[in-house]
DNA sequence: GGCGAACCGTACCGTACGGTACTGTTATTG
DNA sequence: CAATAACAGTACCGTACGGTACGGTTCGCC
């Protein structure tokens, strides 16, 4: 496994871009054993030359079908509007929708099932990145909003991490690795609503403060 | 993929128990990529063709070593002493370490990554049947942990399976995942007793009786 | 027009793996 | 002791895949 030289977003062309896509769109449909070097270069109609030109290796089409991705779903700054009891739990339940439904996302799925097996091997570089670009930055947003409602005076908790990470375990659990063992996403994905209103109602019961149970 | 005939514990025989203790161990070693045919053979000291004759396919390999360890680490009851407040949350506790613990083994580890890579294609055999026999099992000790504690008024909850999913994610949030996709499982392991407490701390908070806070 | 770079399509190579067949060896049974 | 079954070890086969090389085509540039 051999990552890019240059770590910081190497940003291929519209091409590739193109590629990367059909890559993403056969990995989706078929799983990591559909994925070959012959598989991408012909559904991206482009030659098995040009992909190791471009990437270097097959695991290098990995770590940019990776980055490409996460680059795709930038996560929104929500805005800093000042915060009351209602709307703190309107943006909560609006993050716990938007985590749930890009966790049973068909390309996150799939791309987790493929840094899950590779993290065996090697340095498990994919797993980190997907970590690195995924949660991470998911988790900077859930971080501010959790900021914002403390600096309010509706949230009281000493470390954020932890406060977050118990947001993250009550609106999650571990329904994200059911999905991953194959567990039909579509199936449970219309309970998404139900599930944030009240994984958010139990975190604020946890940690929000009087003023905010009002 | 084709699971076995007959679903209820094949039962193999102690030459074949030691032959996936093998497999089991060179899978934790060297991911699924090492667990070929010709090397689960050699490490067990068997030939390739009894490999076939006993589990018919490397599916059917798969499967019986899912099936095998499941079998090992067979869930117990806990005692059905009844509960104080302080006796319940030590129970919750053990059973938050324990199953942590559980989680973050090697083998189930390696288990669950071959059951996520195999999902995508076919009908993802082996991830129902490492649900059915993995958290299942588990679930029941904590069911009936919930339901001995809402018998002594200790916990107030309406649907047992609710308050289990939220006690689960309170215990375990994204770390499965995190350590499923390569992040050291060994480092972390040290914490398990702390997110334990807080975990069964914070559940408490969420659904125990104003008796159970005393 | 001539030239070179980029690139598609394909043929090709080496290897690794799943699965099968064969041979020799042990051990059990009548 | 003979016969049979079970099994280890190994050789073998077909295939699939990662990676490379090459001929042909398009496109931009001088």
């Amino acid at each position: 496994m051999q990552l890019a030289a240059h770590p910081h977003q190497p940003d291929y062309s519209p091409r590739q871009n193109d590629v990367l896509d059909s890559a993403l769109r056969l990995l989706v449909d078929g799983g990591e054993k559909a994925l070959t070097t012959a598989g991408v270069a012909r559904a991206a109609n482009c030659s098995k030359e040009s992909l190791y030109k471009w990437f270097g290796d097959r695991d290098g089409l990995l770590s940019a079908m990776i980055g490409f991705q996460a680059s795709k779903v930038r996560t929104f700054d929500d805005t800093a509007e000042t915060l009351t009891a209602e709307t703190l739990q309107e943006h909560l339940v609006l993050f716990a929708r938007d985590l749930l439904e890009v966790l049973a996302g068909d390309v996150s799925l799939a791309l987790n099932r493929l840094a899950i097996g590779q993290a065996s091997r090697d340095g498990s570089k994919l797993g980190s990145m997907l970590q690195e670009r995924g949660r991470r930055q998911i988790g900077k947003r859930a971080g501010a909003l959790l900021e914002a409602g403390r600096y309010a005076g509706l949230l009281v908790f000493e470390d954020r991490d932890d406060a977050y990470d118990t947001l993250y375990g009550l609106i999650v659990s571990d329904l994200h690795l059911r999905m991953l063992l194959g567990e039909d996403s579509g199936r449970m994905a219309k309970d998404f609503g139900r599930r944030a209103e009240k994984a958010v109602s139990a975190f604020l019961r946890l940690y929000g403060s009087e003023k905010s149970s009002a």
